[in-house]
DNA sequence: CGGGATCCGGTAAGATACTG
DNA sequence: CAGTATCTTACCGGATCCCG
């Protein structure tokens, strides 16, 4: 998402880079609980393909909110979790589902 | 009851419906500052068409994060402000924008 | 099992012209 | 000034097949 905001400079959007895609919160929202392997995240977030649930996991990671621990085993495993910086981001999600429940 | 094992309902998501639109953080920074008429929204952000903003502007309307008001003039003028409704997400798009300048 | 590669259709977004 | 209308383009996301 670029931002050439030579007006008005919003700060919050660069946050908004980072979690807007059309998937990422539930995702986050997902291993927020614990770490969790493709499949599982697939089973947890309806109606997503697994195409598109790649390309998000992807960008979550070059983004450094998550990290991707392959082990070297048939049939093929592969963990997901939170990193450090990913796990910051909790609070702001939490203030999001709070401010939902108490305006709606 | 349903049974929640299978998906993870994200009550986070429901937030980002409103806001998580390509444009609407950056139109909501704008608008919290004072109320704009439309050609001043589209100065201040620079890139966006005059349809796509009308179609942002209508969908945050609808979601009554803003309030359109019409003066019955030659040339036309409206004016677009936050609700109090919108006003209420200040805080969120502060605690955005505090969390990235943090973690950057 | 966890992807990658490819194709394909729907829709969001851009460009332009026009209007009350 | 604040939009519509229309057309075109870009991109997203789904479906399918394949692979290590």
């Amino acid at each position: 998402m670029k931002n050439n905001l030579n007006h008005a400079y919003c700060p919050a959007i660069e946050t908004m880079a980072l979690i807007g895609g059309r998937w990422k919160v539930i995702i986050l929202h997902v291993l927020s609980k614990q770490a969790r392997r493709f499949g599982e995240i697939n089973v947890r977030v309806p109606s997503i393909s697994r195409k598109v649930l790649t390309e998000q996991l992807r960008e979550l990671e070059a983004d450094g909110l998550i990290s991707r621990k392959q082990y070297k085993e048939l049939p093929p495993r592969v963990e997901y979790a939170l990193t450090e910086y990913g796990q910051s981001l909790c609070p702001l999600l939490a203030y999001m589902a709070a401010w939902h429940k108490e305006k709606v």
